[in-house]
DNA sequence: TCTGGGGTCCTAGGACCC
DNA sequence: TCTGGGGTCCTAGGACCC
């Protein structure tokens, strides 16, 4: 019996449970919640996945199934998703002193000193504690490593005779290979569809197989991280429990405009609005970044319209977290890799060569009373955009028609972070 | 109007410099 | 004149995840 114990507790089709939770009329009914733009599937509940509807397919292609199943779509209200992510999060710390907040709608628990306890039925608290408290149904899978966790929970999701729950460290391994054979090694955590292919051709097509793969030939042909994968599937925990995120190495905002863009004016104002995103960020990390790269493009799907595309760097004098300086640079790319006549889809900014604001240089130039009003100044606006809502403070330069903004065409309200759009109950 | 997401990390190759 | 190694930066693209 192995040391560790790592629980991946999952919500199931999140984004579709949160919209169910304020609108049950949904339930048992085929629910979609779309990617920003309302360009692809992102959320799919479990009678729209019976239809055969792909994760991230287009969601203009299914029109026609979507009228004819009465499929209902949302734009994504990730105001609403967060809001409840946090507060399953919340209830989630009270099973474990060790969580690591993996994304929106999972996270790992560390198990590990829990002796006296049956891990099923510890899964199954979690499940009815989630369910009862916030009203979103979770999967529970339990490992002896994450990427064991992370099986065992598609398992609970997949085969009802779990009824939500599986524990691998409990069970006899004659049915955990059994099970692990009947799993595609495409289920396996970090093996994607390209490394699936080539497993395939090495004769690996099951978890199983790839749990018995020669690590050193599967490092020989993939690499160190997919050899970890093989340590992780033979229960040697080597992917740590990370209860604080490190630092991210390079920060990205893009977004796809709603429909073409051609003027260098409005590619400025999105320009302005995502790279002041992205310094909300660099600052919430405590990161300075060194130099940022733009970027633009036309849509790759119109082939028949002229195709550019174009990325630049732009160091920065010297490392800095001030939304100001950062927009500057951005605009003086931009303008560089600006040709007038395409009709532009996207735009975005990446941050790079980010330290830790402790680690700020001195030079002989530093004005400490100019970094001194730039600290102030930012962090008031953080806070008061904390408070206020997002870009209740913020640069002229993003505009005020925003002709570049996102379509949007089905979101839900605000059902619990905005007041005039609170969740309305109705007494019988 | 006219529809195709967003994000992180890593690597390869070329340019340039020492 | 030719040859060489190694490092860094930029750019593009791959792979994966949600």
């Amino acid at each position: 019996m192995s040391s560790q114990a790592i629980a991946l507790v999952d919500c199931n089709n999140f984004y579709v449970s949160c919209e169910r939770l304020f609108q049950p009329w949904l339930e048992n009914r085929p629910v979609v919640v779309l990617s920003n733009n309302d360009g692809c599937v992102v959320a799919r509940s479990q009678e729209v996945r019976a239809l055969g509807v792909k994760m991230a397919a287009p969601w203009f292609q299914l029109k026609a199934l979507a009228r004819q199943h009465g499929i209902i779509a949302f734009s994504s209200n990730y105001t609403l998703y967060a809001d409840i992510s946090n507060r399953v999060m919340n209830v989630l710390a009270s099973f474990s002193p060790q969580q690591e907040i993996y994304s929106i709608d999972e996270c790992f628990l560390d198990l590990s000193g829990f002796k006296h306890i049956q891990f099923s039925d510890y899964g199954q608290r979690i499940r009815a504690t989630i369910k009862q408290w916030i009203g979103l149904p979770v999967c529970v899978g339990i490992g002896a490593s994450k990427t064991l966790a992370k099986l065992a929970n598609h398992v609970a999701k997949k085969r009802p005779e779990y009824v939500g729950v599986c524990d691998f460290t409990n069970l006899p391994v004659a049915v955990r290979e059994t099970l692990l054979a009947q799993i595609d090694v495409r289920e396996v955590w970090g093996v994607g569809a390209r490394t699936a292919e080539h497993l395939s051709r090495m004769g690996i097509v099951s978890a199983l197989d790839l749990q018995r793969a020669a690590p050193k030939i599967i490092r020989a042909q993939f690499g160190v991280v997919l050899e970890r994968t093989v340590a992780e599937l033979n229960g040697e925990a080597c992917l740590a429990l990370e209860m604080i995120t490190p630092p991210r190495q390079q920060i990205m905002v893009s977004r796809s405009f709603g429909s073409a863009v051609y003027t260098l004016e409005s590619l400025q104002q999105a320009m302005t609005a995502y790279v002041t995103r992205a310094a909300e960020k660099l600052r919430r990390q405590a990161s300075l970044a060194g130099a940022l790269q733009v970027f633009i493009r036309t849509s790759p799907f119109k082939t028949d319209a002229a195709q550019y595309q174009r990325g630049l760097v732009v160091p920065l004098a010297s490392p800095t977290e001030d939304t100001r300086q950062l927009v500057s640079a951005a605009q003086a790319g931009l303008q560089q890799i600006y040709r007038p006549g395409f009709a532009y889809q996207k735009v975005g900014v990446v941050l790079t060569g980010l330290i830790p604001m402790a680690q700020r240089p001195r030079t002989l130039f530093d004005d400490p009373v100019a970094q001194a009003r730039s600290n102030a100044l930012m962090s008031t606006v953080d806070s008061i955009n904390a408070k206020m809502g997002s870009h209740s403070v913020r640069l002229l330069g993003e505009g005020w028609d925003k002709n570049w903004r996102m379509r949007r065409e089905r979101v839900s309200q605000h059902y619990t972070t905005q007041l005039d759009e609170i969740a309305i109950v109705h007494a019988q």
